[in-house]
This record gives structure tokens, sequence and C-alpha cells, in this order.
DNA sequence: ATCGCTTCTTAACCCAAGTCAATAAGAATG
DNA sequence: CATTCTTATTGACTTGGGTTAAGAAGCGAT
């Protein structure tokens, strides 16, 4: 389980220096979240923040008694809940789809490493835009786009991502039912 | 026209002290857009940030010639095109609804004013943390409601905008078409 | 293997929104 | 005030997702 690593999936996004890598290696406080578990709740404050090393979460918020799921986080995403930066209750849920090993950050462990090394403030800065911008499209996609649309473009762009989650939360996450989305796949098949 | 003005506009959002406002006042530089005018279009890269005194703008996408709003901009609100800030040829369009006064900015002027004075920085960087909480809500509110639960929000926390918007932009922002709008409010007078 | 549980698919029926077309109501222009 | 253009409404019909209920397939545990 512990194959991936944090330096490997920051690379992805932005260039990382010899002497950033190291730091971060240092710092990085690790820890696994196991399958279903819910780390914020509705109406409580985030704590910590969260970078995704292996597994996958989901962000959604409960109407009614059902859930609508907005976000899937996996390998290489960052979650930071709004209630982590602006102190107010949560108004959603992020809860483990599959068990999940994150790396971890609090106010006081963020403020000791920014102290110490300056530098890093950047980094994240400039990780923090490149993540805004990706969570703005998927936005925009799903007001622009159709469900049929937009299951065609997780095929595209997210192929993985159907494999490993459960066809519930993938109609669940297009805005439709599991009833649906199973019609929609037998029309495509024509 | 000119009989709204920036600082009472501010105040509801935040508090602004006397000197604040005397900064303000002095540096912010006004103009007039007339209705139906395009300020942004897909491809561009805006050179100007606004703050809306007094009109309505709205933000839209065109999809095989099909616009799609997912924004409306009234007084009070602040328009930041993503584009300002990333330097990417921007995804959507902006144009105003109606005659539309702004106060606005450009990063040149934005630098020297912050240079000159630097306790501006926290009052803009409070703000835009407000608004982006709204900008949040607003779209969350997109994904739970569906078109019927969101035009009674619109009338519960919007109600000026339908006097002022044509129907057939209000359906748009619903993500219906006019004739479906027609329909909820014959539905909705039973 | 079998039982139970979860997940996925299919079918029948309903309802809301899309589409197309016609009309009505307003606003702007001459 | 008549004409034209824009905006809003209504009706008939189509389409796609919701709902309910039933079965099928996958999987783990004993």
């Amino acid at each position: 389980m512990e194959n991936k690593n944090i330096i490997d999936l920051l690379t992805e996004h932005l260039h990382i220096s010899e002497k950033m890598a190291e730091l971060i290696k240092q710092y990085s406080q690790i820890r696994t979240i196991e399958k279903g578990a819910t780390i914020l709740k509705e109406g409580q404050i985030a704590k910590e923040c969260f970078f995704i090393i292996d597994g996958c979460m989901k962000k959604f918020y409960l109407v009614d008694g059902e859930e609508k799921i907005t976000k899937f986080y996996t390998e290489g995403e960052v979650i930071t809940p709004s209630s982590y930066t602006d102190k107010n209750p949560s108004k959603y849920y992020i809860s483990a789809i599959e068990e999940t090993v994150v790396s971890y950050g609090d106010p006081n462990s963020e403020n000791e490493i920014y102290k110490a090394h300056p530098e890093l403030e950047s980094l994240t800065r400039k990780l923090g835009e490149i993540l805004m911008a990706k969570t703005n499209i998927e936005f925009d996609d799903r007001i622009i786009n159709n469900p049929e649309e937009r299951y065609l473009q997780l095929i595209e762009n997210r192929p993985k991502l159907l494999q490993r989650i459960p066809q519930y939360d993938i109609a669940n996450y297009l805005g439709i039912r599991p009833e649906s989305l199973s019609r929609i796949k037998k029309r495509l098949t024509k």
C-alpha cells in the first residue's frame, strides 16, 4: 500500500528541487483512513487539511437523508475543507471510499514549518492556484454538460475512477440515479 | 444614475474606517458600460477587474452557439475574471445586461496603490474571502436543488433580480428554457 | 457450496424539461 | 397609431431521468 510517495505525486503538478523534496519528506505526517470512515461531518470545523497519497475520498452534502456527491479526491489531490480556512461549521461531509493513505497538516504544524522554511510557502501557493483552476473547470463542466456527456468525459479524463468507485457513487456524482446510469451505458453500447 | 457610491456598498460587507474610505474614493476609477456591451470574450485575457456600483452584468459560456449563464453580478459585487489572475485565455464571456457603472482596476494601478497604502491589502483580501464563500454557496445550490427550488430561492434571496432581468436570462441561469420557467410559474400559482 | 449482503441491471410507469409551433403581450421605431 | 421586434405564454408531443419493484451478478463468510 505504501509504494506511492508524496514527491512523485507533487512533481506531476510542479517542479520540486532536491532540497524541497528533503524538507517535505522530513516534515510529512502520514496516516491511514479506513474505508468508509468520515473525516468531516456537517456542523463540524475541520482541524486538518489533507494530501492524498493512495486511495480515494468523496465530498458530499446530505439533503433529506440523500447524499449529493460534488467531488472525488484521488492520489495527488489536496483537501482543504472550507471550514479549515474560515472556521465556520462545515455544510458538507468528507469520507473515504477506499482505505486511504494521506499526509495531513494542521494550523500549528503549518505555521511551524513556514516559520522554519518560508521558501515552502510559494510552493504551496502555486499548488493551490493549480488545483483551484482544476476545481473551477470541474464545476463549469457540471453546469455546461448533461449527465451522459459528463459520463463520457469521466471515461476520457479519469478512466481509473470508474474501475474503483461503485456505480451508485458515480451516478450520484453525475447527479442521477444508478438506474439512469445503467440506461446511459446501455444506450451508449449501441 | 450616479446616486449610489462605493463606500456604502462596501460597508454592507465589512467595516471601513474614515481613512480607508477617503483612500478608496481618491483612487477609484469609474466608468459606464453600455447595455449589451461585452467586456470579456472567450479566448481573451482580462486586463481589468471590476466592482459594480450600479447595474447588472452576466457571466456565460458559449456552447454550440448557446449561452450558458453561470452568474449574475449586481451592485456591490466584484468581478475578478480568472484570466485576470492566471493570464490564460478566458473560457467565458462577461457582458452588461443593463447600463452598468463600475469601478475598475488593472495590475499596474493595483500595484501602485498597494505600494503607497499597504493597509488596503488586508481589506481586499477579506473582501475576497467573503465573496469566495458566497460564490461557493451559489455553486453548491446549483448542484443540490432542482430548477423549481432554485427559482423559489431566487425569489427569496434576490427578488430585485427578477424585476430587472429578462425571463429568458433567468431561465438560462436556472439551467432551463424560458418555456419551462413559464410552466414553473404557472404551477406555483396554484 | 451455500447463504446473505451489496451492487448492478431491467422493466413499467410517471413527471418535468426539451422541442416545435402558434399566439399574445410589450417595447421601440417610424 | 401602426408596424416591427422582442419577450412571454400556451399547447401538443418527445425525451430522459425518477420511482418502484423484481431479478441477476458479484463477493465474503461460514
